[in-house]
Order: C-alpha cells, then sequence, then structure tokens
DNA sequence: CAAAAGATGATTTTT
DNA sequence: TCATCTTTTG
C-alpha cells in the first residue's frame, strides 16, 4: 500500500500531491479522474490527516459509494471509515438534521422528490383556483428550482421584479403565489424538496456565523467531484466551507458539462482561478480510455466550442478504427442496421453483449432499438427509465413510512389516505383538504380529533369514523416505529397496511409485479438493517427513510443484467466506458436538439453532449442518422447532424451500408445497389416497406375485432338487463356463488350499501377480490347444488 | 367500482 | 406515436 503514488503518472502524482491550498484539477476525458480524487484522499490519511475533516462530495451516490469502495481498498474501511464521502444532497441533509434548532424543521424533516413536489404543485394550482392549463406543475416547479438554486426564496421571489416580469410577459404572472404557497406547504409538511437542501444549507452558513465556522473547523479539506456541474447554491456553500483555510480541490472537465439546463454553471470552473488566485492548476491530459482515432476526432469537435479551458487531450494507445458513419433511410432501418452491427462485431471480434451501448439523445429513440435488437435475438437493457423508488406502489409504502415518521407529511398523508380503498372518497378528501386549506391547519391535526371538526368540515358520522380508523392505525404505526429494526416495522406495516393483500392477486400481472416489487423493497430494508447492525450503526426505518430519500437511483445492477447490450441516453452515459459504442439519430433538431439552434451557448452545450457520447468509446465509436425519423407519429424528413461536419474528416469512414442490408436485416432489398443516397431506390424502399406496414395489417385487424366486439356487446347488454333487475331486487348474499362476465366464477363476501349503491366484495377464483357496483355488474348467481 | 373512450401533450434529469 | 390523465359509461 505504501507505493500506491507509483501508480500514477507524475501529473497525477501532483496534483495528489498537492494537499494544501486550492487546486483545480482539470480531467479530461478518460484521464484518471477518479483514481486522482481517491488516491488524493488516501494520501491526505497517510499524511496523518484526520479522517472526520476531510469532505469529499459527488454528484451522483454511485460515484459516492464507487469512491469510498477504493478508498477503503487503499488505506482500509478502518482507516477511510470517518472520512466525509457523500453527495451534496446527502452530506448537507446530515447537517441540516443535526442543526435543525437552526432551520424551522425537525431533524426528523420528510425530504420531497420531484414526484411528491409536483403533486403539491398540483394541489396548491387547485386550491388557489388558478387556470391548470396555463399553470403546469412541472413548469412551475423549474421554476422553483431554478430561483432556489439561485438562492431565491419564495418571498424574495415576488418581489424580484426581473423575474415575475419573466412570468408575465408569458402570461403567467401567478407564479409567484404558486411558489409562495407551495413554500408554506412544505414548512406546514416539515418537508424540503431537493433544492431546500441545499438553499436551508445556504441560509444556515448565512445567518449563523458559528455554524459555519464549527463545519469550516470540521471539514479542513475538501474535495470536489464533478465540478463543472456545480449549480450557485452549491458554489456558495464551497466558497463558505473553504473560505477558512482554502483547501479546496476541485476536479473537472468543463467539456463535460451538460447540466446547465439544471441549474449547473460552467463559469464555476472557468472561474476558478479568479476566484483562488492562488491556486495552482493541474491539468490530466492524458487519456487511458480511448484510440487515438476517437480522441483525435473527439478534440476536433470539441474545438468549435469558444468558451472552454485550453487542453491537449492525447492517448498513447493504437491508433483504432476510425468512426463509422452510418446513413440510413427511416430510424427503423437505423435500429435494424446498429443491431446488425453489433452482431456482426461481436462474431468478428470475440466480445461479449455487455461491451456495447446504444446511445441516444431522447428517451424516446430507445423504442426501435429495443424492438431490433428484440428481433434479432440480442439481450439488452434499457437505462433510465423509472427508476425503482419512484414506482407507485414503492412509492405507496414508503408513504406509510413517511406518515409514520412525520405525521405532518401531506403528501404521504393524501397518497395513502384511501390507499388500500378504505372507503374515504373524492368528496371527504376534498372536503378535509378545503377545510385544512382555509383554516391553514394540517390534515393530521384535523383527524386526530375529526369530531370535533366534523361540522365544519361538513362531513357525515361514517366518514368521519373511517377517518378516525384511519387515523388510529397510522397513530399505531407511529408509536410502533421505534420498538423494533427497519426491517421489523417496515414488514409490519407493509402487511397492517393491507397494501400486501391488495398486491396479492396472482390473477393480475400488473398486481404481480408491483407485489414483486414490494418484497424486493423488503429485500433492501432487510440489507440495510442487516449491514448497518454489522457497522454498529443505526438500524431504525427513520434512518433508512433518509437514507432511501436521496437514493433515487437504479445503481443496483442485477446479475441477469450482466450480459446484455446497454442503451441509455447519452446524459446517464457520463461517466461511463464502453468497448463499443452506438449513437443513434445524428440528426439536425433532434442531436443538436431543436431547441438549442437558437441560443450558441445550448448549442454549445449539446456539443459537449457529443463529446461526451464520443469519448463513451474505448476501441470504436458508430454513428447514425436517418433522412426520415418518425416523430410524433408522423415522418419528418431529416438532415444530418452538423456535428457530423465538425468531426475532422481524417477519423470518418462511409462504408457501403449495402453489405450490412443485404440479408434481411432491415429491409428485404439486395443487390450492391447502394440506396442510401439513391432517391429513386430511397422511394422503392419505402414502398416495399408500406407493404408490411404494421399500420396496414392494424387496420385489418382492428375491423375484425371490432365486429367481434359489437356481436359481444349486443348479446351482453341483453343479459345485463336482466341481471340489474335479478341482482337488485333479489338479495345477494355472503358466501354465494356468482358468476362475471370477465372475472369468471367467485364468492360473495360482503355485501354492502343500499339500493341503487349496493356494492358487494366478490372473491373471484382467478381475478383475486374485487369491489363491484351491484347496478353495473353483469354477475349472475349460481345455484349451489 | 372498473373499463373504455377521449384529451393532452411531448428534451436531457446526478438529487 | 404513445403514455398518462380525465371523463364517460355500464
Amino acid at each position: 500500500m505504501g507505493d500506491f503514488i507509483q501508480d500514477l503518472n507524475p501529473v497525477q502524482q501532483e496534483a495528489v500531491k498537492k494537499i494544501s491550498g486550492p487546486s483545480l484539477i482539470i480531467a479530461g476525458a478518460g484521464s484518471g479522474k477518479t483514481r486522482v480524487l481517491t488516491y488524493r484522499i488516501a494520501w491526505l490519511l497517510k499524511q496523518g490527516i484526520p479522517a472526520s475533516s476531510i469532505l469529499a462530495l459527488t454528484f451522483t451516490n454511485k460515484a459516492a459509494a464507487e469512491m469510498k469502495e477504493r478508498v477503503s481498498k487503499l488505506v482500509g474501511f478502518e482507516a477511510s471509515k470517518y472520512v466525509w464521502m457523500g453527495t451534496f444532497h446527502s452530506i448537507f441533509s446530515r447537517i441540516l438534521r443535526s442543526e435543525s434548532k437552526h432551520t424551522g424543521y425537525s431533524s426528523n424533516f420528510t425530504v420531497y422528490d420531484t414526484i411528491d413536489s409536483r403533486n403539491v404543485l398540483k394541489k396548491v394550482i387547485k386550491e388557489l383556483k388558478f387556470d391548470e392549463q396555463l399553470y403546469k406543475p412541472k413548469e412551475v416547479l423549474g421554476r422553483i428550482s431554478r430561483a432556489k438554486n439561485n438562492l431565491i426564496s419564495a418571498a424574495a421571489y415576488s418581489s424580484h421584479t426581473a423575474l415575475t416580469g419573466q412570468d408575465s410577459k408569458k402570461g403567467k404572472p401567478r407564479v409567484a403565489d404558486i411558489f409562495m404557497k407551495y413554500q408554506n406547504s412544505c414548512r406546514t409538511a416539515d418537508a424540503m424538496d431537493f433544492d431546500d437542501l441545499l438553499l436551508n444549507t445556504n441560509i444556515l452558513f448565512r445567518d449563523y456565523p458559528g455554524v459555519l465556522k464549527k463545519y469550516q473547523d470540521t471539514f479542513r479539506y475538501i474535495l470536489v467531484d464533478e465540478y463543472q456541474d456545480t449549480n450557485y447554491a452549491q458554489y456558495l456553500i464551497l466558497s463558505r466551507l473553504a473560505e477558512q483555510n482554502k483547501n479546496i480541490s476541485v476536479v473537472g472537465d468543463d467539456a463535460q458539462s451538460i447540466y446547465a439546463f439544471r441549474g449547473a454553471r460552467i463559469e464555476n470552473i472557468l472561474n476558478f482561478k479568479k476566484d483562488y488566485p492562488e491556486h495552482r492548476l493541474f491539468k490530466l491530459e492524458q487519456n487511458y480510455r480511448s484510440t487515438k482515432t476517437i480522441v483525435g476526432a473527439a478534440n476536433s469537435l470539441i474545438s468549435k466550442n469558444l468558451n472552454q479551458i485550453k487542453k491537449k487531450v492525447w492517448s498513447a494507445g493504437d491508433r483504432g478504427e476510425k468512426l463509422v458513419i452510418l446513413e440510413c433511410a427511416t430510424d427503423h432501418q437505423e435500429g435494424a442496421l446498429i443491431a446488425k452491427c453489433i452482431e456482426d462485431k461481436k462474431n468478428s471480434s470475440g466480445c461479449e453483449y455487455t461491451d456495447f451501448a446504444v446511445l441516444y439523445r431522447t428517451n424516446s429513440q430507445s423504442r426501435i432499438f429495443e424492438e431490433t435488437l428484440r428481433r434479432m435475438g440480442i439481450p439488452y437493457k434499457v437505462y433510465g427509465s423509472l427508476s425503482f423508488y419512484q414506482r407507485k406502489e414503492i412509492k405507496d409504502l414508503l408513504a406509510y413510512f413517511r406518515l409514520a415518521l412525520n405525521n405532518r407529511d401531506q403528501e404521504a398523508f393524501y397518497r395513502i389516505i384511501n390507499y388500500p380503498a378504505r372507503g374515504i372518497g373524492k368528496n371527504t378528501t376534498a372536503r378535509l383538504a378545503g377545510y385544512c386549506n382555509q383554516k391553514g391547519l394540517n390534515p393530521w391535526d384535523v383527524i386526530c380529533d375529526i369530531e370535533k371538526h366534523r361540522s365544519s368540515v361538513n362531513i357525515n358520522k361514517g366518514a368521519s369514523s373511517r377517518l378516525t380508523a384511519f387515523y388510529r392505525l397510522l397513530h399505531g404505526f407511529s408509536q410502533k416505529v421505534n420498538s423494533g429494526d427497519a426491517w421489523q416495522i417496515a414488514t409490519h406495516i407493509a402487511s397492517a397496511s393491507g397494501i400486501l393483500k391488495d398486491l396479492f392477486d396472482p390473477g393480475s400481472p400488473e398486481n404481480v409485479t408491483k407485489y414483486e416489487n414490494i418484497q424486493e423493497l423488503l429485500n433492501a430494508i432487510k440489507e440495510f438493517t442487516v449491514r448497518q447492525s454489522a457497522l454498529n450503526e443505526n438500524t431504525s426505518l427513520a434512518a433508512f427513510l433518509q437514507n432511501v430519500s436521496l437514493l433515487t437511483d437504479q445503481d443496483t445492477e442485477k446479475p441477469d443484467d450482466h450480459n446484455k447490450v446497454k442503451l441509455m441516453t447519452v446524459h446517464s452515459a457520463k461517466g461511463l466506458e464502453f468497448k463499443h459504442i452506438y449513437v443513434g439519430g445524428l440528426e439536425e433538431e433532434l442531436f443538436p436538439n431543436a431547441f438549442s439552434a437558437a441560443s450558441p451557448s445550448e448549442l454549445e452545450e449539446e456539443r459537449r453532449l457529443f463529446y461526451v457520447a464520443l469519448t463513451r468509446a474505448v476501441s470504436s465509436a458508430t454513428l447514425s442518422y436517418a433522412q426520415t425519423r418518425y416523430r410524433w407519429g408522423a415522418p419528418v424528413m431529416c438532415r444530418p447532424s452538423r456535428f457530423l461536419s465538425e468531426i475532422d474528416p481524417q477519423y470518418l469512414a462511409y462504408p457501403d451500408n449495402s453489405i450490412y442490408l443485404s440479408d434481411g436485416a432491415g429491409n428485404r432489398e439486395t443487390g450492391n445497389n447502394k440506396w442510401t443516397l439513391n432517391s429513386e431506390r430511397l422511394i422503392r424502399l419505402e414502398s416495399a416497406e408500406s407493404r408490411t406496414d404494421p399500420a396496414l395489417s392494424g387496420y385489418y385487424d382492428k375491423s375484425r375485432s371490432e365486429s367481434v366486439n359489437s356481436d359481444l356487446n349486443s348479446t351482453t347488454t341483453g343479459n345485463q338487463d336482466r341481471n340489474i333487475s335479478g341482482n337488485t331486487q333479489s338479495g345477494l348474499h355472503s358466501g354465494m356463488i356468482v358468476e362475471h362476465e370477465r372475472f369468471g366464477r367467485g364468492k360473495v363476501i360482503s355485501v354492502e350499501g343500499h339500493p341503487p349503491n349496493t356494492r358487494a366484495t366478490v372473491h373471484f377464483t382467478t381475478a383475486g377480490q374485487k369491489q363491484l357496483l351491484l347496478k353495473f355488474a353483469k354477475l349472475k348467481v349460481i345455484p349451489h347444488n
């Protein structure tokens, strides 16, 4: 271990060994950035600097976990376990929890994720009776988020004439009011959104110099990863923390700044020199990842950006293959062609599927790649769709945990007030919410003594007793919440809440998946408790939740995903590398995106994004574009991306595509004619495609199924008339065996309510338990023998 | 209650 | 086109 420094090249060594004062480490793509960061931490520890005085910040949980692991490999777990390593959000939420006496929030505050925030906004806009078409939660949240990242609070926003002016100009003058009410709602719910974690840390450090001093004394050595992606709020926190000791070293690459749209400020890295005139600059320019060709191509592209730090990234590797440009007639052909190329390459070079990645600008492009890969029997995995913790069933169960731990968490409250169904309908909820809104009360405080408020809330006795039952259930959970470890409490809540029962439904594949997801969450909680207790750390449900609320990330790679082609957006590919990459959709208005055309800075960001894509490749890169692409259902003519012509042509190859297409990979056309640029031939190809056009075959299927349906309808309508009168008049009792059109046979569990709203709960053999309104359900009573 | 029909609206997204 | 949300309908 002592000689670990020998693993580094001279510049890397210098960057690692310069321990005091500000350092700017410009790390070109593939230049061993993570290695420098982790070795630097190891070096600091080796110099006798206490672990707990080192703060290392990353953007993702994954990066933080990797850093922890690698540092611990270098110096041992014991020596490194007290280093503060984590994401900005997790570290500062920890600080906000322990400084809660200064913040106005409790130490147990909830963290709202983006979905929660949007839901809150939806309600706020409704309560304010603003036009819901005009004020879209997503857009308003964007405005609020941007403001917070620039340290503009709700109050500051309403008096910020520039911002409110922008809103008025867009015909949306009331954003400030929404912001104000949203913030109020979060505050009474004892909840912070992601941006609040940074905003409130800044407020804490601004208003409590003593607290700031304490953390300045603690964090004597600060390291920041991906510095080019920091926003203003993060920048300011760092400036404050580093102000006293100035031992701050930041690592990043301005050429890979691709998150400006989320508030990242590339100026932070560009201006580091001005902020810290006494800084040392280290440029890591040797690329250890890619071939000379790929590095050369990427350099030639990025040189078109004006706003950047000069550097000469170079590779000592092989020259390697030229970048292949594929021109395709349609987006479908693009998919087929890429699939074919992957198969060929795998067979000729002897690599595995996992060595390949297909990258694209927008998620919607994944569909065609999935189709063509599936058709060719190539295993693949799509990354970056809905993350595990954002699934509805997972959020539902987490909402129970949240509400049990923080009774004021309104978002969790309304999410589960009637899930699983407990007879608290829209009316009751709306009246409760309206009353709370009007009186400025938290719904929990109302339902804990609902009888007191019953007449003002204007609900009947039945509704009020159901609310009380809900209160008692959750109150019971709250009382139990510390009576066992996270896993014990979680399993208890999962079953006592009725969620497991609700989802246990072998007849419905959707519910089976959901049920499995819940089990997976419980397993994760089990793992958490085992791990925590092994480390002698907190195993409570609260500890789990604080962990999970900031872990909206699918960094859990399943073993069966191992040998698969990876499909993902270029954004999510950042930081990764693949032997062979395929970038699809290199067309004007797609990559670069249409939105960026008007603004030079956004165009530069698109170019950096393409630079990120190229520099993911270890040995080969293939770039493709289609001449026609379906966009929102209609075919659109496309022109090749300007980025293709910005790459120095010496690195490019334009092979004749027909060799790939000759065996029916994408279409039936054979022969040695080149189809790509020949318009006459293109038309023939297109018409050949339309013969097997799914739209056409769908037409026939559709008309056939329509006639079948109308037959069905006419017979069932007749049946149903008889059944309505039959069921509502002759009483249905529990225990009866009935038959339903779709659900099949089942046993009546209970019958409630009065005609015409009589409801029956029926347990069907195949479809599971359902509640049915008798006036509509087509139930036939099967007599007992 | 639950399914079908209609309306909408649509980059990228580390937390 | 397609997923998601709301409204309608049985």
